[in-house]
Order: C-alpha cells, then sequence, then structure tokens
DNA sequence: CCGCCGTTGACCAAATCGGTCAAGGCCCCA
DNA sequence: TGGGGCCTTGACCGATTTGGTCAACGGCGG
C-alpha cells in the first residue's frame, strides 16, 4: 500500500477506515463494492486506489490494522486495571465493556468487520491471519482469568463460562443495535450492567458483596 | 406469487425457501443475487421467476412464511408446556431453545434471515410487517413469563432480564456458527444447558433446587 | 397422440464491477 | 511569477453480473 497514506490526518485516516470497515461488515468481501465504501467516505473511488493498489489489499490491511486495534485496547484497559491493582472479576469485566464500547463509538463497525471477516467463506484471509485472531481472543479471555480474583465466587461457579455468558450477551447487544451515538451506547452499557449486577450478587460469596 | 408453487412437494418447497432464506440471510436484499439462490438450491433461476414473479416479491414471501413459522413453533412448545403443566422457568425455558435448536436444522438461515430483514436498510419491508415481528416477539416474552412460576426466584433477581439474558446468548451461539449437523446443534444445546444450569442453581431459592 | 406442467439454457438490456488516467486545485519554495 | 509536488477528482474502460424473459424440452396421464 501507499504509505503516504499515513500522512494524512488522523481524522481522514479513521474516515476512511471506518467507512470500509463498516462497509466490509456488511456483506461479504465479493459483495462489497469500493465505489459503496467510497461513497459512504465521501471520497472518490480513485483515491481508494491511490493509497491501496486493490480491494484486497486494503481489506487486508483494515483486518490487520482491526485486530491491532483489538489488542492496543485490550492492553490499555488491563494495563489500567493492573495500575489500579483491580482483581474483582466483576469491576474488572465492566471496564472491559466500557473500553469496549468506547470503541465501538470510535470505530463504528469494527467488531462486525472482524466477525465477517473470520467467518468469511472465501479465501481471501490467509489461515495464518485467521489463527491470529484466534490467539487473540482466546489469550484475551485466560490472561484476563488469571489476574482475577476467583475465590470469591460461590463453590460450583465456573468464571469461564460466566465471561463467556456475558460477553455473548455484550455482543448481541452490539450486534443487534446500530446504535452510534454516545446516549445509545450509554444504554447499552446500562442494559449489560443490569445482566453483571444480578450476576454478582448471587453469585458471588455473601461476604464479598 | 404462483399459487402452484405449494403444489410442489414439501421437500422442494423447503428446498427453495431455505436456500433463499440463507443466501437473503448473509447480504443485504439489494445485494442478493437471484442467480446466487437459484444456485444454491440447484435449480434454474427461470424456475424462481415462475414461482414468484419478482425479488421483492419471494421476499415478501419467505419474510411472512418465517415469522408464521415462529409463531407455529412457539406455539406448539408453549401447548406442549400448558398440557405437561409445566410452570418452572428454566424448564420451559429449555424446551423453548431445544425447539429453536431443532427449526435452526429444518430451516437453516431462517434466524439470520428474520434479523436481517428486521434491520434492513431499504424500505423493502413495509412498517407494518416490522411492527408485526415486534409484536410477535414481545407477545412470546410476555406470554412465556405470565404462565411461568416466579415465586421460586430468590427476592431481587427480576426474571424478564433473565430470559433477555438467556435469550441473547442463545442467539450469539446461533449466530457465530455455521452449525447444521445435529450433533454440532446439540453441542449448542449443551452449552446453552451449562449456563442455564449455572444460573438456575444460584438465583433460584434453596427450596427449590 | 395430445396437452399439461415443471423445468431449463440461452438470451437480453441495463446496471455494476474493479481499476485507470489525465487533469484540476492548492500550497510551498525558488 | 513560475514551477513542482501532492491530494483529489470526474470521466471513462472493458468485463462481469444484474433482474427478468422466452421458447422449448421431457415426462406423464388420458
Amino acid at each position: 500500500m501507499n504509505q503516504k497514506f499515513f500522512n494524512l490526518p488522523q481524522e481522514r485516516q479513521d474516515l476512511i477506515r471506518n467507512s470500509a470497515m463498516v462497509e466490509f461488515g456488511e456483506g461479504s468481501f465479493k459483495k462489497t463494492s469500493t465505489d459503496s465504501i467510497a461513497k459512504r467516505a465521501g471520497v472518490s473511488k480513485a483515491l481508494l486506489f491511490h493509497y491501496f493498489k486493490d480491494k484486497r489489499e486494503l481489506y487486508l490491511y483494515l483486518f490487520q490494522y482491526a485486530i491491532d486495534e483489538c489488542m492496543r485496547i485490550f492492553d490499555r484497559h488491563m494495563l489500567k486495571a493492573a495500575y489500579f491493582g483491580e482483581t474483582d472479576f466483576f469491576r474488572t469485566l465492566e471496564i472491559g465493556q466500557k473500553v469496549k464500547m468506547d470503541m465501538v463509538r470510535r470505530h463504528p463497525g469494527l467488531f462486525r468487520f472482524v466477525m465477517r471477516a473470520y467467518y468469511e467463506g472465501d479465501n481471501v484471509l490467509t489461515p495464518k491471519l485467521r489463527k491470529k485472531l484466534d490467539d487473540v481472543l482466546r489469550e484475551t479471555t485466560d490472561s484476563f482469568l488469571s489476574r482475577m480474583d476467583l475465590h470469591k465466587f460461590k463453590d460450583g461457579v465456573d468464571p469461564k463460562i460466566l465471561v463467556r455468558l456475558l460477553t455473548l450477551a455484550a455482543e448481541g447487544m452490539l450486534a443487534e443495535t446500530k446504535a452510534r451515538t454516545p446516549e445509545e451506547i450509554n444504554k447499552l452499557f446500562q442494559e449489560y450492567q443490569k445482566y453483571a449486577d444480578m450476576l454478582r450478587q448471587n453469585l458471588y460469596k455473601e461476604e464479598y458483596l
């Protein structure tokens, strides 16, 4: 790709990246047209091909960028939690969700794009990239659980499936809305907190409530 | 539409309907080509236009069919539960999920299609149809809750958000797999049951366990 | 033998596809 | 004042795909 892309102002880079991720997130690689991407970004199609030699190159760059962004966000959130010595399962997960929702605001369409890309039927994504995403997802969960204080849970509660349950719920909420305004995102977060509170209230030993 | 469509053997009707729902479920109305639908069904495109005058007519028929099918399934499951006098929240919900997963086997792509259609940006779906789906969803939840024995829950547990939490999880699981074989679907169901068991174990009063 | 019916491949004009190219506008340095 | 980059664009390309049509095929019951 044309390295001059990075000389553009950050907002313009984001505009192009976000538009492309939203479009690629709505359909398969083949069905997504470069025209629609350009139109969403309010930019000429020729400009896209000025910075990216190919539709495929744009796609692969976006995937790389998305994964890196996820990692960056995750690291920041874990570092933050670690800095404050936070070891509480729900509070840390809450921070995570908050950061995630913030990311949705900054990069609407990123999650959907990554999911799409992961399940993309065509072989546009190499197995190597696919594996990379796998690793990121698994490592984040493990790393998260290893730092938490799991003694607070009642006996018989498996924190691992609890993470999955809450993550599924959060992603489901994210998937079913096109929320972009801060108020909408805040509403989603409040709903998430209702679930988390209910679980915390009933899955923690009484002495930790 | 051409009423002779219903003279076809049921399997052939299902073949066409399912293929169309899968394809429409993967992309927007505009981006989904009649060619791909025909190809998936192993049928000539001309046949499609023999039974449905339009791409749009096919789409609207499918939506109607999908909603009716959902209703039919829901009624059957509720009647079954009512017949056995079942009033337990988790057992009834479990039956519901089981039936739902069965439907996924019989109609792969139905759920995704309905969701897509609901959030479809173009105005192919009239507000009236959209409202109809809304009503169905809300009514089923309310009707379900009104028949359940909610005294078993500990104080402070809101069954309504519990339904939503479990539904979100189930739909999330459904969305992230392309599971079609009975074994895969069974695996999903087992995962669902892990969540439900954990919640039941901790949200019910002890005397009801 | 006919007529009906489900089915098809070939075909159509129109739209859309990914990608190119010459040139316009703008700012900075000489 | 006159270039020389640099970001940006509209117009354009041939190739493919689009939704939709149509004449005709084959099998089957009468």
